[in-house]
DNA sequence: TGGGTCATGTAACCTGTTACATGATTAG
DNA sequence: CTAATCATGTAACAGGTTACATGACCCA
């Protein structure tokens, strides 16, 4: 999957390794996460495919620095991908990991949690979501307004899942609360 | 993360490797899957941390089985793993993924993308949801109604977010209908 | 003088997936 | 007779994380 990410980005222009990595953290830090280490193994493996060729280049006053490039084999994989059916079931979701057990804990506690939880799994931290991102350095890269709809749906999306994990989070501190009320009733 | 969704499961009731193969499939599936290979191996790790004792028992007529309990160190382990801060920005969405660059599939193609999105991503897929799960096995297992909310939780969650990925496909589809409109019209 | 940016990676480890392997019993 | 259920795992590979390592330049 971060192949044809790294791939993906590859088509819009030559990069370095350095600044796929900025564009993950920029732009689609959002849905995905990529360390350095991986994205340098990954660029190894896209090369060893033929997706990719890479070309050093010698700089004066910074490090040496390999340009990727995407093949014309590479933009047909992308095209592959693209069309290819999306594996189902592959959910994994940590925060319902540690809901489902959370009958360990006290009532209290749990509300508390879920108090809490929806400030954290913020997807777009500083609150500014689309905002920041619509003028950020990405619009640079896509000059095309076509592309930067379908990366504006990606925000959409996160907009969406913030508000949704808020109404959850809500809902399950209400059912505790209800709890603990009938409790003091009796 | 299976480690401690294995811990809390032995918490329940001692055991066997398939058993918990099988609550996996029945009762975790609409947020986590996981392979026997996975499952066996885990124990085995489980067990050198000292958090699980495992005992084999021979059988007539059924291959042997070993039964796995949950240590006090267990115990211990799980509830602090319950108190752990949820880590942040692990999120890694496959659609958006495939989203991001659908610039390079035709207007038309993603239209019809987005119209059977919904279909493919269903948590739930027999549509049955919360009925089904409410009278499977699951019920037996946890006696205590309270933990049962907390199971209850999580299927909220997957209905919602059902709900939401519909509601998102929807808007992608007019967004890219109005497009095509747009176009016709001059 | 200290921190940020540019720029590269390796090594070890952990987690998840796919494929393979075995074999008896039981219900339709 | 055949498929499902019970019950165990190993091996190889793929993908992701953490820690380490280097080094110059620029700005405050």
């Amino acid at each position: 999957m971060l192949k044809h990410g790294i791939l993906g980005l590859l088509n819009y222009g030559d990069m370095t390794g350095y600044e796929i990595r900025t564009v993950f953290k920029d732009s689609l830090n959002h849905f995905w996460q990529a360390q350095t280490s991986q994205i340098y193994r990954e660029l190894q493996a896209l090369e060893k495919n033929g997706w990719i060729t890479s070309s050093h280049v010698e700089q004066k006053g910074k490090p040496d620095k390999n340009i990727h490039s995407i093949t014309d084999e590479g933009r047909k994989e992308l095209v592959r991908w693209l069309k290819e059916e999306d594996e189902q079931g592959t959910i994994r979701n940590y925060i319902l990991m540690r809901t489902f057990f959370r009958g360990e804990c006290s009532i209290a506690e749990n509300i508390e949690y879920f108090k809490t939880l929806p400030e954290k799994e913020k997807v777009f931290p500083d609150g500014q979501s689309d905002a920041v991102q619509a003028t950020g350095d990405y619009q640079k890269m896509i000059d095309d307004p076509l592309k930067a709809l379908y990366w504006k749906f990606t925000i959409d999306f996160g907009i969406m899942y913030e508000k949704m994990i808020k109404e959850w989070c809500d809902n399950c501190v209400h059912e505790l609360e209800a709890l603990t009320s009938e409790a003091s009733d009796t």
